[in-house]
DNA sequence: AAAAAAT
């Protein structure tokens, strides 16, 4: 790198001579101009007046996107005045369904006016560079308080020739001015947006209930309270802001696992609040710490390709998702334990413009959200450099692997410059534990510790689990008289809207089909019929997909019709009822859905259509209703003991009638780097079921690699 | 007989 910048020192100097002319121009003949922290909010705020730029991307951000959904559909003229909402009909196969123009555009407005933005907008940046070189040994100072765990100077670039005047109170309050622990001042709009929505947080005495486990040597005490770990200032006063009173089980257990700086295998749902178990120790790490040598890396970057040219941001964390709704979820958060801090997180994710997502990128990264194949083409576009990424987080990671992203993941995590194993702290989530899983977690992790959370979905008993047997001819007219007769056990109906029959915006139902051409169908069917119903599957734009889901949320259609894209991870308050109009093949998938209700502590329903399509997933069905003590139709019962006995030789029955697979899990989970999981291992060998006992018990974590040996190889459908 | 994910 230092090299580049010799040989090119003329250009170089151009450059800086450019960038300096620019800020005066920006800052409007006010020359070079320190604004010391305490007034840069006010700074902002002065920009903030209709037109500058703040503004402008700030309400681009409100009325495209997120919390101006309101504005924007209301300006309209595709939606409003006919009835339930909904998007298109008509379109269908012209790609885009609902909005008439515009490209979609994620515009967050975290931290403006703050850390990297303030390069753009207020123009003091290049003279802090000159402070550098006349102050000699402040970048050793710093490197000392910054560069703590990677100590090498590596890849830094140390500039010498176009020194300058200094500027002495620069100096003094450069350190306020770098230091990551220190809470920026309060910005209320910021604020307001960020924190007036739903508690998330999921703080209810049942959870307290739910088991966990947590193996492996030397592991840390769990702790009770968030205040029995020091998280910082920033993060406190978040966590008080978002409304956490206490840490859910799989906080208690992660968060001082993950302050330790050790790596972490954790088998937990969504729904256990585990993005906040990563987020929070992961982020006030970061404050703790500052940016360190991928500060200088990003300054190098701009130098070395001009104020206009390609800038590459290097975040110190990394957040991997299967799905873009995941993705934008996690990002949230992210934003909320990020107010008030240096960090400016992203998201980055397929089916948007990417030009857009570089822009934001280029506005400073410190945490990157992303799915994997977007991740990859940004890296390749040399927009992000993980060289000094020392927090990685896969997130649902059986369900990326699912999703065949092994390579993408393997690409982005070792054939990269990714700082290797050991160097960095990673953690891994995974809803189940099988062989793929076991193999990336020996890969990717050093020294781990393994903890199992008790599932929160199926087994609690916040769930009431119904399982009718329908047929596939009468599911529609089935549908309508659940819709219209489902009252929730211990809930009040909620009848707003002018038809008192159909739930209200406080009760949501989602209802699960196994294809997307049934879903469109559906949705359709349901529309004539006069619901205020939206759909999501895998065929809409990203863009429908993120409208559907915001509809959903805010009440407006208060049913959801989706594919598997939804069943997984996507935390929506108030759904009240999940209905399996198709039940999955996979007793898995099932879980995932159905614990899209019953969340935050709440009572929720679960029903599902069985009929002789079904008859794979009969026993697992069985084996989660007594698991639960939830009530059993005879027949089931009946069927399940029939299906057991069948003898069938399809391609289900090799990869699940070859009994458990104590063998191959021992062997893994031997060669695999201090799991920690031998007891489990053993346990799981001998008692077949897991811990079946427990409340809330661990059930399933091993079931899906548990049987024969041909998980990833072929699939229930012999791809 | 499928869904999801970069284009």
């Amino acid at each position: 790198m230092s090299h580049v910048a010799v040989e090119n020192a003329h250009g170089l100097d151009q450059q800086i001579a450019a960038l300096d002319l620019k800020s005066d121009a920006q800052g409007g003949g006010t020359g070079r101009r320190y604004i010391p922290p305490h007034l840069r909010n006010k700074e902002a705020s002065k920009n903030d007046s209709p037109g500058g730029w703040d503004v402008g991307r700030s309400n681009g951000y409100v009325n495209g996107f997120h919390d101006g959904r309101d504005n924007y559909m209301n300006g309209s003229n595709t939606f409003g005045n006919r009835g339930p909402v909904r998007n298109d009909r008509g379109g269908r196969g012209g790609g885009y369904r609902g909005r008439g123009s515009g490209s979609y555009v994620i515009q967050p407005v975290q931290n403006t006016g703050f850390g990297y933005d303030n390069k753009d907008a207020g123009g003091w940046n290049s003279s802090k560079d000159n402070a550098y070189n006349s102050f000699g040994g402040r970048s050793d100072r710093n490197k000392s308080a910054f560069y703590n765990d990677r100590g090498s100077s590596r890849g830094r670039y140390e500039r010498g020739g176009f020194g300058g005047g200094g500027n002495s109170r620069w100096v003094d309050d450069s350190r306020d001015e770098e230091d990551w622990s220190k809470p920026l001042t309060p910005n209320e709009r910021l604020e307001h947006e960020l924190f007036s929505g739903s508690n998330t947080g999921i703080n209810f005495e049942k959870y307290d209930d739910i088991p966990v486990e947590a193996t492996g040597h030397n592991c840390p005490q769990h702790i009770e309270s968030f205040h029995d770990v020091d998280m910082g200032e920033i993060i406190m006063g978040n966590i008080t802001l978002s409304r956490y009173s206490r840490p859910t089980p799989v906080q208690k257990y992660a968060i001082p696992i993950i302050k330790t700086k050790r790596d972490l295998m954790a088998c937990a749902q969504t729904g256990s609040g585990k993005t906040a178990a990563f987020l929070l120790p992961v982020l006030s790490q970061i404050y703790t710490d500052g940016p360190g040598e991928a500060l200088q890396a990003v300054k190098n970057s701009v130098q070395e390709n001009g104020r206009y040219g390609r800038r590459k941001q290097y975040p110190l964390s990394l957040v991997l998702a299967p799905t873009r709704e995941l993705a934008l979820q996690i990002y949230d958060e992210a934003r909320k334990f990020a107010y008030r801090s240096r960090v400016r997180p992203c998201v980055v994710y397929g089916g948007a413009d990417i030009g857009q997502q570089i822009r934001d990128l280029e506005r400073g990264c410190h945490l990157l959200v992303a799915t994997p194949g977007r991740l990859v083409d940004m890296m390749e576009r040399g927009k992000i450099g993980l060289d000094y990424c020392n927090y990685l987080v896969l997130d649902e990671a059986d369900r990326m692997l699912d999703m065949g992203f092994e390579p993408q993941i393997r690409r982005i995590v070792e054939q990269d410059t990714m700082p290797p194993k050991g160097l960095r702290q990673t953690m891994m989530f995974s809803a189940t534990f099988p062989k793929e899983i076991q193999i990336l977690a020996r890969d990717f992790l050093e020294d781990y510790i393994f903890l199992a959370v008790g599932r929160v979905g199926s087994t609690s008993e916040n769930i009431t689990q119904k399982v009718v047997w329908v047929e596939e001819s009468d599911k529609r007219s089935f549908l309508l008289d659940l819709l219209n007769a489902t009252v929730i056990p211990g809930e009040v109906q909620d009848n707003t809207g002018e038809n008192s029959e159909k739930p209200g915006k406080d009760s949501l139902t989602l209802v699960f089909v196994e294809t997307k051409k049934g879903a469109d169908a559906l949705e359709d069917f349901l529309y004539r019929e006069g619901y205020a119903c939206t759909s999501i599957h895998g065929d809409r734009s990203q863009r429908d997909r993120e409208e559907a889901l915001h509809q959903f949320r805010s009440g407006r259609c208060p049913i959801l019709v989706a594919t598997a894209v939804a069943a997984r991870g996507l935390d929506i308050c108030n759904v009240k009822h999940v209905i399996n109009f198709d039940l999955p093949s996979d007793i898995e998938e099932y879980v995932h859905r159905i614990g899209r209700t019953g969340r935050v502590g709440n009572l929720g329903l679960a029903t599902s259509f069985f009929n002789d399509k079904n008859g794979n997933i009969t026993k697992d069905l069985l084996d989660i209703l007594v698991e639960a003590k939830q009530e059993v139709p005879s027949w089931l019962e009946s069927l399940a003991y029939e299906h057991q006995h069948k003898g069938s030789n399809r391609g289900r029955a090799k990869r699940f009638s070859g009994g458990f697979g104590a063998r191959d899990y021992r062997q893994t989970s031997s060669s695999t780097t201090n799991g920690g999981f031998g007891s489990r291992g053993s346990r799981n060998a001998g008692g077949n079921r897991g811990f079946g006992g427990a409340k809330g018990g661990f059930g399933n974590f091993y079931s899906s690699d548990g049987y024969g040996g041909n998980y990833s190889q072929v699939d229930w459908w012999g791809n």
